[in-house]
DNA sequence: ATCATTTGTTGCTTCACACAACATAATAGT
DNA sequence: ACTATTATGTTGTGTGAAGCAACAAATGAT
């Protein structure tokens, strides 16, 4: 893990600071550390952690219990003195995470601790579809999933990651172009009042989060890295200090649309010589002479099997993710190159390659050159449902007097 | 102003929160509303635009006056009701900015409200020169300048810009391929402890900063933008929220060495077809055929001569220009570039057809694409200078209670 | 001269955390 | 079995920062 060296900087005060301030900021600092644990911590566990005293700690713990956040369990007795109360994240707290992707729509119910807690999958055609007849269909797979899910879960609300572009803060999807959607509003569209506020995202973005954090408010691997998802075109993501670099329109980290040669093929973007023209699914099917319907295991297998073409088109993939991720690397001076989707899947035959050829291009390359390795998550083909619940968990964590006080209002 | 967009995302919660933590950050918060106000403001008008109450604020202020961060002037009657006190910088705190170059070295004191106090240059070669004779000069005459401060000036500390590849955290250059210089440690070289704490920077990072604020404390002008520093090769920083972005090793934002031509011309940084190897002021002057000693201004005028060989230059390296920054400005997706240094002083002749290219190609490009502008600071040949003087007293603007501490502490 | 209006200060309250003492519940030693 | 030891968690008091309300101060309007 490592958080300090592309860690943004801190951001300069903008509003006063009260009280209510201090709380909020040491609840999320209790709630991250109980969360973020490998195992179950006591209270005083967590004072030794933080520099809190035994008593603050404990008001912010049961604070805590009351938000339904975490949960206390069975003591365990082992060592000497009184045995410790451990606390753990409380997994009857829920959010949904939602995919539409252009062979399937998926949600996936994710507990605060990471589990998932239930799922269901669409399987169809969504290339060209009408966003009128699919996200209702995706709300009422949400709500079966919710249902799913049992009694006594609390749902915070839903993630939707859609493979297009997103303005995050208004929740609108400015375009979808392989799924052939305009501008739209989604989250009226999904027809589910129950499913809370919806909180839309870039799918490379979310999958990006998954990396950085496997499980809510447990940041894990790494926390600077590039992110390169790989669908039918290129969808990229800069993750900087564990979070989720968005830019001024929010795609920031498209490196599918980095040029990789000057006098390259048009793309539909504008520009030309395109990343995507060259490691985009598309354009590894055509290259190789393989249909547009031959997966990418498909692909592989003509690459392992010596096939001329496939192995041409590979290796010129392969030459213009050097290209881009030289100048991205350098750009961002970043240590790290993570490989999803259908990169992740080609893992072996190119990233062992990339990264020599890295190594020796890059300005860091005389500190050893950035690593470039395979998604975890490559076996699972929703990883942006996940990490589009997840996000919305994190907005618990990140202010849990105000989820705190706003269920306790509901309450009564 | 924009600040919203580009702007890191709020780091997580690391260390507890106290009730020191909270006077720090409202300290910060009235210093932030005192320095950055157009014109002077009295208590009461920062409780108005703050959310704090007069009797906070009189208290804030107070202690920011024995810290010397700010000061009274006199009174102003004008409208109605008791006449309020105005406070405003204090232009007795200073810090002194210093910086290296290829040409002259150049010490500079700078007051907390943004006027330059005293300054002083040293020309000469300093190509391939000894930093343990050079540094010392620098040292030298940045005690000059602060003695002619004047008395009554307090010192808060000395900011040393670079042009090279500089570890801000630990204070080291690593390289600076220009000056001939290997990796050193400033501080003790400069020979001058009565310069106080020396924060070491690099030049285009420190240049970036006087763009996004002019003057300590007050952000003016674009707030997330590209900065190209020409010089003989091409320094660059990414400012993201006013905040320059560093990256893992310290060179984030370097677009100098971002890969304009996989099959160009080999660069010393390891990669080839470096956009530095076409808009270099090296490479501009040999492909125009003038001397090594020929400056921007020369090859400006031979360009407005109709100079064949110039505007053939000029026109290679508007186009790599073009490819490195549709890619930055893709991957960062940031509205603005801004030109400094040689490439500013080429301002009128490259920006227009610069922003035409960047708009029709980048992915911002309906919503208008990046603009392309020329730092305000173009005639002064040292703005990083000033830019690491900034940086020092931005960081007591940052934490005005550990040096209203310090200071208290050092009076008795 | 009196009143209205705005500024800045003062005294009291509230709230969050620190500190210290204590109650609690287990193990270790005799 | 009984006590000492040790660690956990709670309680009660103190401190410090901000909120609130009342008031003193200084000027313009009537």
């Amino acid at each position: 893990m490592n958080t300090a060296t592309g860690a943004p900087a801190r951001p300069r005060p903008a509003a006063a600071a009260t009280q209510a301030t201090l709380r909020e900021h040491n609840l999320s600092l209790v709630a991250r550390i109980v969360l973020g644990a490998p195992t179950a911590m006591s209270r005083a566990d967590v004072a030794a952690a933080t520099a809190l005293t035994r008593s603050t700690v404990s008001r912010l713990v049961d604070d805590l219990l009351t938000g339904g956040l975490v949960r206390e369990v069975a003591k365990v007795g082992g060592g000497l003195g009184r045995p410790a109360t451990p606390v753990v994240a409380d997994d009857r707290l829920c959010a949904l995470g939602l995919q539409v992707n252009a062979t399937f729509l998926l949600a996936r119910l994710v507990a605060l601790d990471g589990t998932v807690v239930a799922e269901e999958a669409v399987d169809g055609d969504f290339v060209g579809s009408d966003p009128a007849e699919v996200l209702p269909l995706m709300g009422a797979c949400g709500t079966r999933v919710v249902a799913a899910g049992g009694e006594d879960r609390t749902l915070v609300g839903t993630g939707l990651a859609l493979p297009g572009i997103v303005r995050p803060e208004t929740g609108t999807l400015l375009r979808a172009p392989n799924l052939g959607w305009p501008t739209l509003d989604p989250e009226p569209m999904l027809a589910a009042p129950e499913l809370g506020p919806v909180l839309v995202g870039n799918e490379a973005d979310c999958a990006a989060v998954t990396v950085a954090q496997p499980v809510p408010g447990r940041p894990d691997g790494p926390q600077d890295f590039i992110y390169l998802s790989g669908e039918i075109g290129i969808g990229g993501a800069a993750v900087l200090g564990g979070r989720v670099m968005r830019g001024q329109h929010g795609w920031a980290g498209e490196i599918g649309h980095v040029c990789v040669d000057a006098d390259g093929p048009a793309c539909p973007c504008g520009s030309r010589g395109c990343l995507e023209r060259y490691a985009g699914l598309r354009a590894l099917q055509t290259a190789a002479g393989l249909p547009t319907t031959a997966g990418i295991d498909q692909f592989a297998a003509a690459c392992r099997a010596g096939d001329e073409a496939a192995l041409q088109s590979l290796a010129t993939a392969t030459g213009a993710l050097e290209t881009a991720l030289v100048s991205a690397v350098n750009l961002l001076d970043i240590p790290a190159v993570v490989l999803g989707g259908h990169l992740g899947r080609l893992g072996a035959l190119i990233a062992p390659d990339l990264a020599a050829r890295l190594g020796s291009r890059v300005l860091a390359g005389r500190f050893g050159g950035p690593t470039v390795t395979v998604d975890e998550h490559v076996e699972d083909r929703a990883p942006a449902a996940t990490g589009a619940a997840i996000t919305v968990l994190e907005g618990v964590v990140d202010r849990p007097a105000a989820w705190i006080d706003g269920a306790r209002r509901a309450r009564g």
